[in-house]
DNA sequence: CGGTCGGCCCGCC
DNA sequence: CGGCGGGCCGACC
């Protein structure tokens, strides 16, 4: 299995109304320190993962503000109920894993 | 909150 | 091989 295999798989499983980061994607696919790369193979993602809940670590859209690809992310969020206080959004409320839950706890919760 | 800096690890010349 | 920049991040001020 390649990175870029894991590193999607990782992200398909973001719950609905949730966002992730980078670097957590890339931990949770069991690549730590590569939250670059996730970024990268997202940018290149078919339609079919939810590249639009990966945002980056101040919970902001990592793209160009106001670009047609930016826009599109905010909306995609916002339609499935991520509300965003300016130009970012409350980690605390819709970030996943929690902050406070370990990686652990994280993945045993979802087998 | 915003801005900088150093560190990090690719992927592509 | 060497250099460079990227959908990054945490620490710090």
């Amino acid at each position: 299995m390649s990175d870029a295999d894991r590193i999607l798989t990782a992200v398909k499983r973001i719950p609905r109304g949730r966002v992730s980061t980078y670097g957590a994607v890339a931990d949770l696919a069991g690549l730590p320190r590569r939250a670059r790369l996730v970024g990268t193979v997202l940018k290149h993602a078919s339609s079919r993962v939810p590249w639009f809940r990966v945002i980056n670590s101040s919970g902001r859209i990592s793209l160009p503000a106001g670009s047609d690809a930016y826009l599109r992310q905010k909306k995609k969020l916002e339609a499935e109920g991520v509300i965003f206080r300016g130009d970012r959004v409350d980690l605390r409320r819709y970030g996943w894993p929690a902050r406070d839950e370990t990686l652990d706890e994280a993945l045993w919760r979802m087998g």
